[in-house]
RNA sequence: GCUGGGGUGGCCGAACGGUUCAGGCGGUAGCCUGCAGAGCUGCUCUAUAUGGGUUCAACUCCCAUCCCCAGCUCCA
């Protein structure tokens, strides 16, 4: 645990300004995060916010938190009956698939799972529930077409979040002409009434059969395992208007009461300096790049390391550059392992403490992750020049090593530190033949066993502690 | 159209009125090494889209212009 006096600020897009974070339960953290709508692979877009809230939840667990952490999947809406129809299959099928592989990918990509990750269509009786709450305090009406509406009039700090004026909403650029079921345009569907388009998705519900329109779901899961109020919700800036806005109408107009006190929402990324879109031909799925071969910490990475609020720009250029961040910093660690030197007479206690210091007020402030970084490696600088002076015992290296460690349970990005575990005795036997040649100043004899080695993925290094090995990453 | 966010070195990106812009990546020279790898050091520099303005001082504030991105009802 990374301990600091300071507070920890968020920009807070309610007030779009940092605030000290204040938990509701001191000590706790509940935190819901939109998840995906599982109809597709998800994209590296996607990720970027996965990944944005993973960074966040991690610091505040480095920083003592208790959290709770709850991510919805959108099982249900026009993409995911789209899809199970066109594939011929049921919903559930439809999506299990995508979930299955949403799994596998966060998994790739080192990001701690949620405490739950309720799916909207094993949460049908809380919408239903939520609506005939709604209807009951008059907030909501049938239209015409059987379908709920949310009356936006009625919620008067309608637009709140998004700064959006209700009034000026008639007059937006894309308000669908065909809602003649509505009172008003800008009212919201909390349930749609079943069309043929839906095939066999509905339920038969007190509300009538139908579906659940898409906001509802997020106010009655997060509102179930997080309770009326709770204390931050993300999503990426596209969500904030009108998922969340919608959000807080339905859910505010149903208690009452305060329903997020944070919201974050990370920005976008662009590719190659365009929006990532299918017809520019530059939109990739996290699978995309892993056929391409490219390490997923090196990915994480690098979407992890712009600043959550700044638009990104992926480029396969920047892609290699992280992994080569990454590769210094494993490098690192590994190397401490190898020392066992003078002491430094208090230089590498000081050096940590800097470190940590900067680290952690950096992160404090908005998770501002570039100085984090370079604070990280500058310390990484300067500990190697003291291991190259020889000047790291054993002991501080494995403090430096501890550090690094408590680093890394916020950035996920070097793993498990590579202990030197035996050799299988075939490729034990080749190294110690090199060694001999070695010794006999037969450098061919010894680079071709080498390169074999290689061959095999085994790395050798001559050090002034001798030979080490470690296997290549990928 | 309206509302926001941006434009910083070869690339990615911090900083934000006042030491020649943090850090990473790449290139290059040197040290170390039998060589390599890792590491260290130097260089890669009249940098802040453009034009004005405020100021003793601007990348940082103000005005204008250009360009990019986003939101304006279901895309993270």
């Amino acid at each position: 645990m990374i301990t600091t006096q300071s507070n920890i600020y968020f920009f807070n897009t309610l007030t779009r300004k940092k605030e000290v974070f204040k938990p509701l339960d001191e000590g706790k953290v509940k935190i819901y995060t939109c998840g995906p709508t599982v109809y597709d692979f998800a994209h590296i877009g996607n990720f970027r916010a996965f990944l944005f809230e993973d960074l966040l939840k991690r610091w505040l667990i480095q920083r003592g938190f208790k959290v709770t952490h709850v991510m919805n999947l959108t099982d249900i809406d026009d993409k995911t009956i789209k899809g199970s129809q066109t594939q011929k299959v049921p919903l559930r099928q439809f999506t299990e698939f995508y979930v299955k592989a949403f799994f596998e990918d966060i998994k790739a990509l080192n990001i701690q799972p949620a405490d739950v990750y309720p799916k909207a269509t094993d949460h049908i009786p809380e919408m239903v529930a939520l609506i005939k709450t709604l209807m009951a305090k008059g907030i909501a009406y049938k239209g015409e077409d059987g379908s709920i509406y949310f009356s936006v009039c009625k919620f008067p700090d309608y637009g709140k979040l998004a700064k959006i004026k209700v009034d000026e909403l008639k007059a937006g650029a894309r308000v669908s002409q065909d809602e003649y079921a509505k009172e008003e345009a800008q009212d919201f569907a909390l349930w749609k009434a079943w069309t043929p388009e839906d095939g066999d998705v509905y339920w038969e519900t007190e509300l009538g059969k139908g579906r659940p329109g898409w906001h509802i779901e997020c106010s009655a899961m997060s509102m179930k395992y997080l309770g009326e109020t709770f204390d931050i919700h993300c999503g990426g800036v596209d969500n904030m208007f009108p998922h969340h806005e919608n959000e807080i109408a339905q859910s505010e107009a149903a208690t009452g009461k305060k329903f997020v006190n944070y919201w974050m929402h990370n920005e976008h990324l662009q590719v190659e300096g365009k929006k990532m879109s299918k017809r520019f031909g530059n939109f990739y799925t996290l699978r995309d790049l892993l056929a391409k071969g490219y390490d997923p910490i090196a990915i994480r990475y690098l979407l992890m390391s712009t600043h959550y609020r700044q638009q990104f720009n992926f480029t396969f250029e920047g892609l290699e550059a992280a992994k080569g961040a990454v590769d210094r910093l494993r490098n690192f660690v590994r190397r401490l392992h190898d020392t066992d030197g003078k002491e430094s007479g208090g230089k590498v206690a000081t050096f940590s403490a800097k470190a940590e210091v900067c680290f952690a007020g950096s992160m404090d402030d908005d998770l501002n992750i570039g100085i984090a970084l370079a604070s990280l490696f500058d310390f990484v600088r300067e500990i190697n020049n003291l291991l190259d002076a020889n000047m790291v015992s054993k002991a501080e290296a494995a403090e430096v090593g501890g550090l690094m460690m408590r680093f890394d349970e916020v950035l996920g990005v070097v793993g498990k530190v590579e202990v030197e575990e035996a050799l299988p005795t075939d490729i034990d036997a080749l190294v110690q033949k090199r060694e001999t040649a070695r010794k006999a100043k037969n450098w061919k004899e010894a680079d071709a066993i080498r390169a074999q080695l290689k061959g095999m993925g085994i790395v050798l290094e001559d050090t002034a502690q001798g030979v080490r090995w470690h296997k290549e990453k990928a």
